[in-house]
RNA sequence: GGACGCUUAGCUCAGCUGGUCCAGAGCGCUGCCCUUACAAGGCAGAGGUCGUAGGUUCGAGCCCUACAGCGUCCA
């Protein structure tokens, strides 16, 4: 065995193990109906991105996961792969075009989208290295693509079942529109933020009348695609103005002056201009109404011929000033005020989104979100937070019917095929090769939208399984189970990937081969992990932009992955946002660089015991001649096991590695190691020496087992280190199990009496500036026999721990002089100071003591003399009031008596 | 405007179904230690009326109500 270097180096050992798992196929999973599965799909992230902090949480909590219950004997099966973010890629394309002098239109969309495919060959992979990095235990061979073929096949099957029963269907509508990028855009794709802006008052002329329509608006531009003016029906101050006739200005165009109740007739003068073309809800108003649609705007946010000529050409922007003027010019513009409103942004250029009427396809969300919301509420689907449930529901209930057409290029193109000489059309998988039912043409084109990206997404669960195949892999694997991803696409991504998987697995065959009926069966996972939101040290949102994004692979450079790994566990709590800057990864190094400590120890103690070149691995516990301390270590090492178990079944990560960390760093280094050395340095003969490590190895192989989810290498180098493993990883080792016959509270109580004599002959040494290297005499009075033998069997504890040389056991008599007293469990402990005791420090000291006593003394006694609480509260809680007052009684009698003595002697 | 979340030591946060840890951790701070695993460490210590005001209860950081501040989402 080669010496462990003093503090541990990552660089090397990481990217040792990762190649050494992957080369040997540990990340694989194959169909095995003698295990159950546990199944993980990615988040894929996006081709143009590269790795974030966001994405460092969100997969080493999958890591977690799957690496655990791989070790606990599933066929765990982690998914990766990557989308291909239609809008974010061909925008990053463009740029690079744009660069060379050129665009897509010069380059036609063939060039362009082999363009896209090559870039994406060289730029696209970019994550998924980084993701080895942090070490992640993907499934690599099963890696999948959005744009792949397979993938792409699901696409248009569930394009055309859903076409085919009415699902999909296409509509002049409003839309978002965004100018810069020239398509539409999904609601959810639309980032609304605060502006400041005005409200600027327009007047129309009211036909064979001197009185005003005045209307209100923020896009004065749009007057030019108005066709009515609306007011509330029960509106008294208009009433006689519907039917009447408004002029616009400008213009000169009549608009009828209608009634709906749609109109909110307490906002600014209570009367709407409506123009249907160009805003979603006078676009519903217009339909009651049978009023004209005038679209004023192209593509790019320019006005189009529509609109006087003048203004033709004009961007919108621009347009808005010109008008404004113009109508101030005529007198038509009663007032602007300031006036601050939400705006819609494209959420990849910030653009602002513009309403805009064109041709799309929707699919019609209702009858799919149906059992989608009941498998959530009944927990079918369960989500962690909760909370978020609530948040699910409103959107469901509320749900709108979803754009999924994109006026791009890199997509899935929409696989709907049109008859060139009729108006016949038809979704199909293929293009039809029969001619038109309608016309006897063979001639067909496809339609040039391609489809948002997220509806290839939403079928992630599936189709990387194989979908619409039923294959193995479909069976076995899906439903998978956890699904971790941030709150921010709940609607984007989680509830469609519900919907879909509920529409598209029913008759699908399940692991025994039978049609899926039932809906448990039919979900695409059964918990959803909700991640926190990390941001920076101040709280603001990780961004390019503000330049508060720490690179992870610099951290994982300078800090090493584990580190990297635990921190963002250990710091993140279910559904609280993470305040993360990267001096925080010191958590992470220090505790690795213990962990790394403590197994240097135990095999530099091994090799001293038993010989270099002994290494051998210790398979089951030397259960034999347990002393307090082992039989303490395995009581504590026992309950992180279960509580370490449970919070990770309860998706509490931060909890489960702070178990692991006070564990580790308390019991174990701080104590089990410190008392295991009284063992190894005293006097016992080999063989007891020998089963006292490899008790202390083994109960470190646990730890390092529990540890692996959180920390892969370190601890795969440790545990080969120590059990001189060959051929086998900690990987596939078993995941420690409870064993409840070592949790015992008589034994822990017992320790804890030993630790706090050791404390207090620690803080007496402290206090009063004795040396570490002087050694001190005690002379304890215990409170009864069972006391004075631990005492008499541990003390060799005391010696290494408390640096003691003697202990005295002294008469009801004795009065210490010169001594510095404490009492533990009614224990008295005195240590002879004479000519070293700091006397007013004591008495400081004591005298603080004794003030904590008196007040929990206070409080007990006004407990007990409530009958109340005597009567009330359960009889163990009284019991236990009864037990403390007085065990507070006869300490505080002690220490005053000691106070006393301190006094006279000094 | 609606929904949800947060407010505990100087900082960042734990504290899960009200009484056992007389309120905890990490960082920072103070003092002493390079004690043969670890100075990325050890030991000891200082530091909190648990946002405010009420209420429920024998008993509340933990439950209820109102308010204030911060944040997120939706309209």
């Amino acid at each position: 065995m080669a010496e462990l270097p003093k503090t541990y180096n990552p660089k090397d050992v990481e990217e040792r193990w990762y190649q050494s798992w992957e080369t040997n196929g540990l990340f694989h999973a194959n169909v095995n109906k003698k295990k159950k599965p546990y199944t993980v799909v990615i988040p894929p992230p996006n081709i143009t991105g590269i790795l974030t902090m966001g994405h460092v949480l969100n997969n080493t909590i999958q890591d977690i996961f799957v690496r655990w219950k791989r070790m606990q004997g599933y066929e765990a099966c982690w998914v990766p792969g990557t989308d291909h973010a239609g809008i974010a890629t061909q925008n990053a394309v463009e740029k690079a075009l744009a660069k060379e002098g050129t665009n897509r239109h010069i380059l036609g969309r063939e060039k362009f989208v082999e363009r896209v495919w090559r870039w994406r060959e060289e730029y696209g992979r970019t994550i998924i290295k980084q993701l080895r990095k942090l070490g992640a235990s993907c499934d690599w061979e099963r890696e999948r693509f959005t744009m792949d073929d397979g993938l792409s096949r699901a696409v248009n099957e569930v394009f055309v079942r859903l076409y085919k029963k009415g699902l999909i269907y296409r509509g002049k509508y409003i839309v978002n529109w965004c100018p810069y990028h020239q398509t539409a855009l999904s609601d959810d794709e639309v980032d609304s933020s605060p502006i400041n802006g005005h409200l600027y008052f327009i007047k129309y002329p009211i036909e064979g009348s001197n009185e005003f329509a005045v209307v209100a608006t923020t896009r004065p531009e749009t007057i030019l695609g108005d066709t009515a003016v609306c007011v509330h029906p029960k509106d008294e101050r208009y009433k006689h103005l519907v039917g009447k006739t408004a002029i616009l200005p400008v213009v000169g165009r009549k608009l009828p002056i209608i009634a709906d109740d749609y109109i909110d007739y307490t906002f600014a003068t209570g009367m709407m201009k409506v123009t249907p073309a160009h805003d979603a809800n006078d676009f519903l108003l217009g339909q009651r109404h049978n009023l004209q649609q005038i679209n004023i705007l192209d593509e790019k946010g320019r006005m189009n011929e529509s609109v006087p000529k003048q203004y033709e050409g004009m961007d919108r922007f621009e347009c808005r000033k010109q008008l404004v003027k113009d109508l101030q010019a005529q007198g038509n513009l009663a007032k602007v005020d300031a006036y601050t409103f939400n705006i819609g942004k494209c959420y990849r250029c910030e653009t602002i989104v513009e309403p805009y009427l064109s041709d799309q396809w929707f699919v019609r969300m209702k009858p799919l979100a149906a059992p989608a919301l009941r498998v959530v509420h009944q927990g079918k689907v369960r989500f962690h937070p909760e909370r978020w449930e609530k948040v699910y529901e409103h959107w469901m209930t509320n749900i709108r019917d979803w754009c999924i057409s994109r006026q791009i290029w890199w997509g899935h193109r929409i696989p709907v095929f049109y008859c060139t000489k009729c108006d016949y059309y038809d979704a199909a998988l293929e293009k039809p090769q029969s001619p038109c039912p309608k016309c006897d043409s063979t001639e067909y084109r496809q339609d040039e939208d391609v489809l948002d990206t997220w509806f290839s997404s939403w079928l992630w669960p599936i189709s990387t399984l194989g979908w619409p195949k039923d294959t193995e892999d479909l069976r076995y694997f899906n439903p998978t189970d956890t699904l971790v991803t941030g709150p921010d696409i709940i609607f984007f991504w989680v509830a469609r990937m519900i919907m879909a998987n509920m529409e598209f697995m029913k008759g699908m065959p399940d692991r025994t081969g039978k049609p899926r009926k039932k809906e448990e069966d039919l979900v695409p996972f059964r918990d959803v992990y909700f991640t926190s939101i990390i941001r920076d040290a101040q709280g603001r949102k990780m961004s390019k932009s503000l330049g508060n994004s720490p690179d992870p692979l610099n951290v994982i450079s300078d800090f090493g992955a584990d580190a990297l790994r635990f921190t963002v566990a250990y710091l993140s709590p279910l559904g609280q946002d993470v305040l993360f800057s990267t001096d925080k990864c010191e958590i992470g190094r220090n505790f690795a660089n213990k962990i790394w400590n403590a197994g240097r120890f135990l095999l530099m103690n091994r090799d001293e015991i038993e010989g270099k070149d002994s290494a051998k691995t210790v398979e089951t516990l030397p259960a034999k001649n347990l002393d307090l301390a082992d039989k303490w270590i395995l009581s504590r090492l026992n309950h992180a096991i279960r509580d370490c178990n449970k919070a990770l079944d309860e998706f509490h990560i931060n909890e489960a590695s702070k178990i692991l960390y006070d564990f580790v760093w308390h019991d174990f280094c701080d104590w089990y190691v410190e008392l295991v050395k009284t063992r190894f340095y005293g006097d016992e003969p080999k063989k007891t020496k020998q089963v006292v490590i490899q008790r202390a190895m083994w109960i470190f192989d646990q730890a390092l087992r529990m540890l692996h989810p959180f920390m892969p290498f370190i601890t795969e180098e440790l545990w080969q280190a120590l059990g001189g493993r060959k051929g086998t990883s900690l990987m596939k080792a078993e995941f420690p199990k409870i064993a409840k016959k070592w949790i015992n509270s008589k034994t822990e109580e017992e320790m804890d009496f030993v630790q706090k004599v050791i404390d207090s002959l620690r803080n007496i040494r402290g206090e009063n500036n004795i040396p570490p290297s002087k050694e001190i005499k005690v002379q304890v009075r215990t409170a009864n026999k069972k006391k004075s033998s631990v005492f008499e069997s541990y003390d060799a504890y005391l010696r290494k721990l408390a640096r003691v040389d003697e202990v005295e056991f002294v008469s009801k008599k004795f009065k210490p002089k010169f001594s510095s007293s404490a009492v533990v469990d009614g224990s008295e402990i005195f240590v002879p100071l004479e000519g070293l005791i700091d006397v007013s420090a004591e008495r400081s000291r004591l005298e603080k003591e004794i003030a904590r006593l008196e007040d929990l003394l206070r409080n007990t006694e006004r407990k007990l003399a409530n009958p109340q609480f005597v009567d009330k509260a359960p009889k163990g809680v009284v019991e236990r009031e009864r037990e403390k007052l007085s065990s507070v009684r006869s300490n505080l009698e002690k220490l005053r008596n000691s106070l006393e003595l301190l006094t006279i002697s000094s």
